[in-house]
DNA sequence: GCCGTTTTCGGCCCGACTGTTTTCAGTCG
């Protein structure tokens, strides 16, 4: 079982007990569990072939939790849940997915009405039988009729650059009111998450009322949810939910990380606070006295809240509880997260000689205009057919034309590469005495993406043993909406990579953001460097940089880790065979 | 069910908005 799965299924256990009115700190141990799970950069069926003792090290798992786990891990199944969830018909929990649906209603629902699924409550609500039941009444049954509407429609989260483009424009409507002072982006989106499910904005303005009515004027909103003096909410037509908070300027920064979460990142701060009897809020942070009075320590900024804390500013991309909290109070944050100045070149983009739909001139104008000082040509291989993919004829002639235009250019380091395919047995695409030929050799898997996890592994394996292969792309091969992560043991590839000198991409491409935050972080623990690269098939794509740098940061990795940071010559120092 | 520089027992983050009430419960983030 993936982490994944037992960590949907540890939610699915706290909400069926939080329906049987069970220890609300039961329910949300089983919510920290969860969450706590979701977050690990190893898989638990790994760490538990290793040793299984280290799930006692997880935040959040103790002894009958790591029983449930291990159970799952070795048999496939928890009896404890199939018990659990007879007790409930099917699809009664999936009502708990509803805005405004909470263990409750849901209780009386069942209770009084006889309700046990989705269906049910949509023929109740229009029948208005809702109504008549205490605590109830027509407005909490039209919004339940427009919950199950979205519901239907089963509109999911946002992938990272089509949340951002939605921000700016929303900024940019707010920009247009005047009542506005300033307003920023919070929640998952400023921490980089690659999917983002709804937008947080908190701002600064001079007459709350009318800068709230601007807000829920925004000419995409399909309906307000909510509408206050420091709370509101709209939803679009895309059915995405943004949420805006308007705080005073004294409270704008413990707002702010109040705001940009995570959630596991502020509880655990607030606890800190405590401890020294102390409160944390989006208001700020105070100290309380014996009799209850408050005083307040920080608030305007993140530094003051931080500082007074006596750690250092945490990045919001690091804020997800994964020891950043613990590095800050020590001051051993790393120092030099990389950031997208860094950049120095691409190293992985096509042109027309595959499948790209610019030209490698266009290419190259459109990374000098962006300040690379290098920039490596690799577009496909034979297998690729497709994609009008080189074969070692080819190729060889291409090189040289690559080397050719190089050579007229000023400014900039043109590099003669390719995207090998790496076969189903693992042998590469083009046989060594191109290779021998190029500057930089980029190998990718773009078939038989199913093949067992052992099959899978060893074909990576054996293709890194090739001594031209420079850089894994894509290496999980995952299309986050579409297509999930090959299967593979992603530690074994991190350790001969390592080994190999073989640098593990990051891929801005489309959906891949591939490797992801958790194996950055895994790979970097085992010695791993890397590239970033956006594979852009037109001069636009070139632009998706920041998502990949967005991504690397999360896995803490820092300036030096990153290939393409690197000068000219350190490049070609790094990459020679 | 987890966890520990207050603790192996007794805590477990905190505030805003809504709807249905008339002082608050439920839901949400």
């Amino acid at each position: 079982m993936t982490n994944k799965q037992i960590s949907d299924i540890f939610l699915r256990i706290a909400d069926a007990l939080e329906i049987k009115d069970e220890n609300i700190f039961r329910v949300r141990a089983y919510r920290t569990a969860a969450q706590s799970i979701s977050g690990l950069t190893r898989e638990l069926s790994e760490i538990y072939r290793e040793d299984s003792a280290e799930l006692n090290n997880i935040p959040g798992i103790g002894k009958d939790l790591k029983k449930k786990i291990e159970e799952m891990v070795s048999t496939g199944k928890l009896e404890y849940y199939r018990t659990l969830m007879e007790e409930f018909p099917k699809g009664f929990l999936d009502m708990l997915d509803l805005a405004g649906l909470g263990p409750k209603k849901l209780i009386k629902l069942r209770d009084e009405l006889n309700i046990s699924n989705v269906h049910d409550l949509e023929i109740a609500c229009i029948e208005g039988r809702l109504e008549k039941i205490e605590g109830m009444g027509l407005k909490t049954q039209e919004k339940l009729i427009a919950s199950i509407k979205h519901f239907k429609k089963k509109e999911g989260r946002m992938l990272l650059p089509e949340a951002h483009e939605r921000a700016r424009d929303i900024l940019s409507h707010l920009g247009r009111s005047g009542n506005f002072k300033k307003a920023e982006i919070a929640g998952s989106l400023r921490r980089g998450s690659e999917t983002v499910g709804d937008i947080d904005i908190l701002a600064l303005a001079d007459d709350e009322e009318k800068a709230m009515d601007h807000f829920a004027g925004y000419p995409y909103a399909e309906r307000v949810i909510a509408k206050g003096m420091t709370k509101s909410s709209i939803s679009l037509e895309s059915g995405v939910q943004v949420d805006i908070r308007i705080v005073k300027e004294e409270s704008f920064g413990a707002a702010l990380l109040y705001f940009t979460g995570s959630k596991e990142h502020n509880v655990k701060l607030r606890a800190l606070a405590k401890r020294k009897g102390w409160k944390v809020n989006e208001y700020g942070i105070f100290r309380v006295s014996k009799s209850g009075k408050e005083t307040r320590v920080a608030g305007r900024t993140e530094e003051d809240v931080y500082s007074s804390l006596d750690m250092q500013w945490i990045p919001p991309e690091l804020r997800e509880n994964r020891g950043e909290i613990e590095a800050a109070l020590e001051g051993t944050l790393p120092k030099d997260l990389v950031k997208v100045s860094d950049i120095k070149g691409d190293l992985h983009i096509h042109t027309t000689a595959s499948d790209g739909k610019a030209d490698i001139m266009d290419m190259i104008k459109a990374a000098k205009k962006k300040g690379y000082k290098y920039i490596a040509v690799t577009d496909h291989s034979k297998l690729i057919k497709i994609a009008g993919g080189m074969d070692e004829k080819r190729l060889l002639k291409r090189a040289e034309e690559i080397r050719k235009i190089a050579g007229r250019e000023k400014g900039i380091k043109v590099l003669a590469g390719i995207e090998v395919d790496i076969l189903e047995d693992g042998r590469l695409d083009l046989e060594d005495h191109a290779l021998k030929e190029l500057d930089i050799v980029v190998a990718a898997v773009h078939s038989k993406f199913s093949l067992k996890r052992e099959e899978q592994t060893a074909r990576i394996l054996r293709a890194m043993d090739n001594k031209y292969v420079n850089i894994l792309a894509h290496p999980s091969g995952r299309l986050i909406t579409k297509r999930s992560a090959i299967e593979l043991d992603f530690d074994s590839v991190f350790r001969k990579a390592a080994e190999k000198n073989i640098f593990m991409e990051i891929n801005t491409h489309g959906e891949r953001a591939d490797l992801n935050d958790a194996h950055c972080a895994r790979a970097k623990e085992l010695g791993c460097r890397f590239a970033i690269n956006t594979d852009a098939h037109e001069t636009i794509q070139l632009d998706d940089m920041p998502y990949g740098i967005i991504t690397a940061r999360r896995g803490w990795l820092v300036k030096d880790d990153v290939l393409n940071t690197y000068s000219f010559s350190k490049l070609m120092k790094a990459i020679k065979r």
